[in-house]
RNA sequence: GGCAGCGUGGCCGAGGGGCUAGGCGGGGGCCUGCAAAGCCCUUGACGGCGGUUCGAAUCCGCCCGCUGCCUCCA
């Protein structure tokens, strides 16, 4: 029985060419990976766990391939501004407005829940995590660049991103297949926005007005810079261009990442991406989730199910694997059911898990057929990995090791149809691929435990109910004694917050 | 309106000319003090109408229905 495993080169589907192709880093072992991050402003939601998820199992393949992979994800704490062009408020900003608070209380709050709610996915952290804001000279270097070739100008202290004169020079609209006659007739509903020469045309600065509360000093005016500016410029900064694989929902894809080559091939006549990897949308009930129609689920919902949608708290785990049981580029379409499904197909993967740690492979009486087929889900495991991530049908054959596995266990512990090598093969690779690459762990390996989480919640709840009551001597005790044993409560503008220490 | 995509068994969801997807659920049984888990057996599908083909869920055409992008969003 041959137990050497064959995983065969990844292949990728790439929205640039519109095919699956086989990916080929720039300068191997090495990979650079950047992936749109979250604008910080409210909490996170299913949305942002699928992207999430989907990149964070294309690293852990690609780094069990060998491969030594920089994982870049940025955080957006400044720029998108909401509504027209001109008319807009930053969104931040506005949520900063609206409580009272500075913009960077905001940004920084919601970073840390985001965070957090990837920890308790199991999505390993980035290896940078870059801040807009932390990036503002770089910006502004890049815009002077843009406009010291020639594609860009400057308006009342505003610079504009000149399209057409790039479409002059260069392909417009590689990514999204869009043309730039038909942007025209579109757009022309959008008024006001007088200053740019053409409707397609966007902003790389924006002068502040004076109500603005984020707004740094450039050569153009005390402003803030365009919506597309930061990933270009951090992932030049962190990864090079041009670098390897570059993510996010298809929703970005235009302007968001169209807008990212432009900047890239005006300032550097290179194109920044070699492969663009988009992940397809959720959908709840068959309608798209989105902030501003106000139906979305935000991801601590689901660990508390605390959502009217829900019927019950769900593990980050079965949340996991709902997402990869399709694959990425297909859309969701989230219910109750689909997580329960969901939680019981975690509960029995986990099953198999730890039954397997218990069986002795001693071998004897050999099952050539059942030893075949073991190998060949192991292989097919690869397989399907390799296949533009085909998750959902790579997890299938867990499945068929799991209930294999399952029906060997049953007949005791000692086994005597599969030799020790397979054994022996089935127990890392069963382990290997459902931990380290589809990052499903058994609940108390998982460190951010999601329980303790739901037991502070109601901990935090009652205290409320006592505080409201003015029963503060039970609202203190609940404090002090959590800050015992290392848990510390916060009273914060959003509600309570805990923390270890 | 332009562009892209989808319609698979009770539900979710892979696949994509002949070869078992898988999960959840339903029915029957084993095990068990009860329950749960697990095991065994079982149920069952490719939107409609035409066409290509020896053969179509899979290719082509038309029709019906649904969704997304085109504007901030993962």
């Amino acid at each position: 029985m041959k137990t050497k495993l064959q995983i065969p080169p990844l292949t990728i589907y790439n929205t640039r060419t519109r095919k699956k192709e086989e990916f080929k880093p720039v300068n191997p072992p090495y990979v650079g990976i950047y992936v749109c991050g979250p604008t910080v402003y409210s909490d996170p939601h299913l949305g942002h766990a699928r992207a999430a998820v989907v990149f964070d199992v294309l690293r852990r393949y690609l780094t069990s391939m060998g491969y030594k992979v920089r994982f870049v994800s940025n955080i957006t704490d400044v720029g998108h501004l909401e509504g027209d062009a001109d008319e807009g408020e930053d969104k931040i900003q506005k949520r900063a407005r609206l409580e009272q608070l500075e913009p960077m209380e905001i940004a920084q709050h919601y970073t840390r829940v985001y965070n957090m709610a990837m920890a308790k996915l199991n999505v390993i952290p980035p290896n940078i995590q870059p801040h807009a804001t932390c990036h503002i000279p770089e910006q502004i270097e890049l815009v002077k660049r843009i406009l010291e070739r020639g594609f860009a100008y400057v308006v009342n202290g505003s610079v504009y991103f000149d399209v057409p004169k790039y479409a002059e020079k260069y392909q417009y609209g590689v990514l999204s297949g869009r043309k730039l006659e038909e942007l025209e007739n579109v757009t022309r509903e959008l008024r006001g926005v007088e200053e740019k020469r053409h409707p397609a045309d966007f902003a790389l600065w924006k002068k502040a007005p004076p109500t603005h509360i984020m707004k740094w000093k450039s050569p153009w005016s005390v402003g803030f810079p365009g919506w597309h500016l930061e990933c270009t410029v951090m992932n030049a900064k962190y990864l090079g261009i041009p670098f390897d694989i570059h993510g996010g929902g298809m929703d970005l894809i235009f302007p968001h990442h169209e807008c990212e080559i432009m900047q890239a091939v005006a300032a550097w006549d290179t194109e920044p991406v070699r492969y663009w990897m988009h992940n397809n949308l959720i959908t709840i009930d068959g309608q798209k989730m989105s902030k501003s129609l106000g139906n979305f689920i935000t991801i601590e919902q689901v660990f508390t199910g605390d959502h009217e949608r829900l019927s019950k708290a769900y593990s980050p785990m079965a949340v996991r694997l709902l997402i990869l049981q399709t694959h990425y580029r297909s859309v969701i379409d989230f219910s109750d059911s689909g997580l329960a499904s969901a939680e019981k197909a975690y509960k029995r993967l986990i099953y198999t898990l730890k039954k397997l740690d218990t069986l002795e492979f001693q071998g004897g009486n050999v099952n050539i057929e059942l030893e075949e087929r073991i190998v060949k889900h192991i292989n097919d495991f690869y397989k399907f990995m390799s296949d533009d991530l085909s998750t959902a049908r790579a997890i299938a054959q867990l499945f068929e090791l799991s209930s294999i596995v399952n029906q060997l266990a049953d007949k005791g512990k000692t086994v005597r149809e599969v030799s020790y090598e397979v054994g022996n093969l089935l127990k890392t690779q069963y382990a290997t691929t459902l931990k380290e690459i589809l990052g499903i762990l058994p609940e108390e390996e998982h460190v951010d435990s999601f329980r303790l989480n739901a037991v502070l919640q109601i901990l935090i709840t009652i205290r409320q109910e006592a505080r409201q009551q003015k029963n503060f001597q039970l609202a203190d005790r609940i404090r002090d004694q959590l800050k015992e044993v290392g848990i510390v409560l916060r009273d914060t503008p959003y509600g309570t917050e805990w923390d270890i220490e």
